[in-house]
DNA sequence: ATACGGTCTATACCAAGGTATAGACTCAAG
DNA sequence: CTTGAGTCTATACCTTGGTATAGACCGTAT
């Protein structure tokens, strides 16, 4: 496929598994735009809005609004002009990224935890899942 | 504190900094109970409602559903008779969390890239931070 | 015994993130 | 040149996860 080649609304929402109003509806949001627009109305995109439309759905799996994947997804291409205030919102971001890694690592830990305990067939008094996010 | 301090909604709710209508919501949807009920109808709570309610704080935030959530902490006390049912469903639970996991690390990652790049006054023809959760 | 704050149930409302429908227009195939 | 699938805008509706309010009851300090 070659870089030329842009897709409709119908088959963006295909290849990448969303419903067509949820990606007019991130549009409305600001999320995405189409590369262009026919005088039809009809919208086309590039391969680059499946990608787009594939990171929103993830980093909303990781618990992201989408007000946070907007300002996300708004870090792209920094400029000389904007690359300061780029920079302090990765970074801003980066500590969101990073508590995260920290917690749901203790809860790997936890759930092994369980597993292996399970597996001895023991009992607990206490939650170790639920103990596990403890600060 | 004895072990035996009971508390009753409205400090639960001060404790772990939530609503106090949000903690019989989750009462409803079965997430949490109290320990003992007065004659009146007063809910009275232990230590340990605290923790669960700060657990569910945080899993919401990593992206479980009140439904996951539940489920996960369902899992607690397994006995002989329920243990290879709760070790299945830790298993289930820890794919989903390694995920995250996985997902988390490639956009911090893209994030450092980002910032470090940015120090460099750089620019990009495509975005890294997409372009780090692409499958 | 009364006043005042906490709690109870029930019900209504709210925001985020979609999803569905109606009625009109587009576009490619026959 | 029509027909059927795809798209358009606008609007209404839905689910999840709460939050607020009303009206009655509880509990304790004065």
């Amino acid at each position: 496929m070659s870089k030329s080649d842009l897709i409709q609304i119908g088959q963006l929402a295909n290849k990448s598994g969303v419903n067509i109003q949820t990606i007019r509806y991130y549009e409305r949001r600001g999320l995405i735009k189409p590369k262009r627009i026919k005088e039809s109305g009809y919208r086309l995109y590039d391969e680059g809005a499946v990608r787009t439309i594939s990171f929103i759905k993830q980093a909303k799996e990781l618990g992201f609004s989408l007000k946070e994947i907007d300002s996300l997804i708004k870090l792209r291409s920094p400029s000389k002009a904007n690359c300061a205030k780029v920079k302090d919102r990765a970074g801003l971001k980066l500590q969101d990224v990073r508590e995260k890694l920290g917690k749901l690592k203790k809860m790997e830990k936890s759930l092994l935890a369980l597993i292996d305990d399970c597996a001895k067939e023991q009992t607990f008094d206490v939650c170790p899942i639920i103990t596990a996010l403890e600060s």
